[in-house]
RNA sequence: GGGCCCGUGGCGUAACCAGGAUCAGCGCGGAAGGCUUCGGACCUUCAUGUGCGGGUUCAAAUCCCGCCGGGCCCUCCA
């Protein structure tokens, strides 16, 4: 690439010409344009036409030069280049492993997903969270970071002390056959729900629970513990399922039981940042001092509660230490156990060690319905450090329900409806990835009648989640996502199987022709080939800017257009039966693509797979 | 009272942040076609669209202001 903008300055030595490159929207205006013109119209006072005209004038091309043309247009300066010469140079390095890989930032991040309340199974929300934050995970190592990927585990909250109020209180069995996630969510939770409506009481009891499990050392806070960690099991299997696994899990009762908590009230009270109510109703609590600042000033109630009167602590007081501990702004106080596999759990009895917290760079995927409550813990940081801390909320839209779906469930709604583990009213992720096992195992048997069973179903299981990944982040992430049942199963079109499909493809081809032959410049160059070779000279500056931006978005994007653009070559353009040079240009550039998607591939999650 | 997000053909989305060249792309659904083919989870063609009103600009889906619809958030829940 680099060789193409240097010929291009040399024709036009301006300033900052690399910035104002794109593609023309049409093949007849060239392979590249300049927008400079309109920027320097600005500067001149002249109409951007009548530069460009002006720029072109002066240019002189070389002889057998990779620019063949060069035409001003509206104001925009395009650039036909040799395709044959373009394409070979091209070709040569999208084949390259360090294709499109930016320079290294080799920053430490924290990236925190998922952050499931342990008492229920995943539920289709859950998992947009989790399949946007490993696909920021994995560009971030694409991007060279050091990335720690972390789910915090929020069990000392009242949706925990509930499940323990229907083992304890109401009897209810644990023992069961069900998959014990969905056993305590799906049954157990919307029980005791139910018996609070119609027993309002026995919140009091609810209450004590929290306070036992917050102290820890009593038989309901070890029971708690242990309900927990079967319920987390089975929520990690599900993630499993979807290829998604963590470095690291932080309980929220590790917070408080590792005295996380009263360091970082300390630091707070020693930097001024909280006070203590002295009367009216929040007397007795104390509050986060945020009336100061420009972006709460406007608010009714500025001051933010941390603490409750009777001594114990809100979420966000919670949030805040623990992002404390993020940025190494307070000693690490937790112990370290392992928890299955290579992921770490903060534990009361654990270890110390090194390598965790203490990031330059945090990033909380967490819904847009908390915008305020993160806004609050930055404000806390920045209260705290006089350095500028690198704290970043991922906001993102929910997963509604669509009508159908929720009628589908038994529940009455004039429209799409939000999610409510409460009432029972949501579709956990286990069940979507059932049916869409099912579905792609039966087309893979379709075309693969022959194969081994465990090969069906390993395949099955890696278009399924693939596919309800792609569905998660291809999109907007301001976007609500209406989910539907009938919807969500579809496997062609822009999803995931269509690009899993091209690659497999792809592969086919390089299989059956063996080695493939030397890079030689074709003598001529077809429109397909061409943009083939578009396509593939796009991917470093989308990723660069994917990468930047955290955008996954961006990323399906491309890889769509470039599958897309690939199965159109495919269509009418032999590459087996080609011959001679044209072959071998065509057997290296769908090697290129190979590669290109493979990279796509590893940066959203979805499966590579050779044949399916 | 304050603040955030969304509004693009029947449905779902892209382009908006860094305004520009064309039929405003694409997928589903609808209509019509394509296997003497390296795998039809594919390809080709057609129909239908920027919520409303102003402003800025040579140029607005994009920026600014005001409406109208929909969703969300703002202290002893998480």
């Amino acid at each position: 690439m680099k060789e193409i903008y240097s010929e291009i300055r040399k024709l036009i030595p301006l300033e900052n010409i690399e910035n104002t490159f794109e593609s023309p929207p049409e093949r007849a205006y060239g392979d590249l344009a300049t927008t400079i013109c309109f920027l320097l119209a600005k500067q001149q006072k002249k109409p951007p036409f009548r530069i460009a005209e002006e720029i072109v004038g002066s240019v002189k091309l070389p002889k057998n030069s990779l620019i063949e043309k060069v035409e001003a247009r509206g104001g925009y300066i395009n650039f036909f280049f040799n395709r044959a010469k373009l394409a070979t140079i091209v070709v040569a390095e999208a084949a390259k492993k360090t294709y499109g890989k930016p320079k290294p930032d080799r920053r430490r991040v924290i990236v925190e997903h998922t952050s499931v309340n342990p008492n229920k199974a995943l539920h289709v929300g859950h998992i947009r969270n989790s399949c946007l934050g490993d696909a920021i995970v994995r560009m971030l190592k694409f991007a060279g970071n050091d990335v720690q990927e972390v789910n915090y585990i929020d069990d000392s909250g009242s949706q925990v002390a509930d499940i323990i109020v229907g083992f304890k209180v109401l009897g209810i069995s644990a023992e069961t056959a069900m998959k014990f996630d969905q056993y305590c969510g799906n049954e157990v939770y919307v029980r005791v729900n139910k018996v609070y409506e119609a027993n309002p009481d026995l919140q009091a009891k609810r209450n004590e629970i929290i306070r036992a499990i917050e102290n820890g050392n009593n038989d309901t806070s070890k029971l708690a513990d242990k309900v927990v960690g079967k319920i987390l099991s089975a929520q990690l299997e599900t993630l499993l399922r979807m290829g998604i696994s963590f470095d690291l899990l932080v309980k929220e009762t590790s917070v408080l039981r590792s005295k996380l908590w009263d360091s970082a009230f300390q630091m707070l009270k020693d930097a001024n940042a909280v006070y203590k109510e002295a009367e009216g109703k929040n007397s007795g609590c104390w509050l986060l001092k945020l009336s100061d600042r420009p972006e709460f000033a406007k608010l009714e109630n500025a001051d933010k509660i941390i603490s409750r009167s009777d001594g114990t602590v809100l979420y966000t007081g919670k949030d805040i230490a623990y992002a404390m501990w993020k940025h190494g702004l307070i000693a690490d106080k937790f112990g370290y156990s392992l928890f299955g596999g290579k992921t770490w759990i903060t534990e009361a009895g654990g270890r110390k060690k090194g390598g965790f917290g203490s990031a330059d760079k945090s990033v909380a995927i967490v819904d847009v319905r908390q915008s305020y409550a993160q806004d609050v813990v930055a404000a806390a940081l920045s209260m705290l450090a006089n350095r500028k801390i690198d704290y970043n909320h991922y906001d993102y839209g929910v997963v509604t329900l669509s009508k159908k779906t929720a009628e589908q469930l038994g529940f009455e709604v004039d429209a799409a409806t939000h999610m409510s583990g409460r009432k029972g009213l949501f579709v956990n992720v286990d069940d979507v990835l059932g049916a869409l096992e099912k579905k792609a195992y039966d087309e893979t048997k379709k075309r693969n009648s022959a194969a081994k069973e465990k090969w069906l179903r390993d395949t099955a299981r890696k278009i399924a989640r693939s596919a309800l990944r792609y569905e998660m982040i291809k999109i907007g992430r301001e976007n609500t996502i209406t989910f539907d049942a009938g919807e969500s199963l579809r496997l062609d079109g822009n999803t995931a199987p269509y690009l899993q499909y091209a690659y497999a493809r792809s592969l086919k081809i390089l299989e059956k022709a063996g080695k493939p032959p030397k890079l030689a410049a074709p003598d001529a160059i077809t429109d397909t080939e061409s943009e083939m070779v578009k396509a593939l000279m796009d991917f470093p500056a989308v990723v660069g800017k994917a990468a930047e931006n955290l955008s996954t978005q961006e990323i399906c994007r491309y890889a769509f257009n470039l599958c897309s653009v690939f199965n159109k070559f495919y269509q009418d353009s032999p590459v087996l039966r080609a011959e001679g040079k044209s072959k071998a240009f065509r057997l290296n550039l769908v090697k290129a693509f190979a590669t290109t998607v493979e990279k796509c591939f590893g940066l959203v999650g979805i499966d590579a797979l050779e044949k399916m």
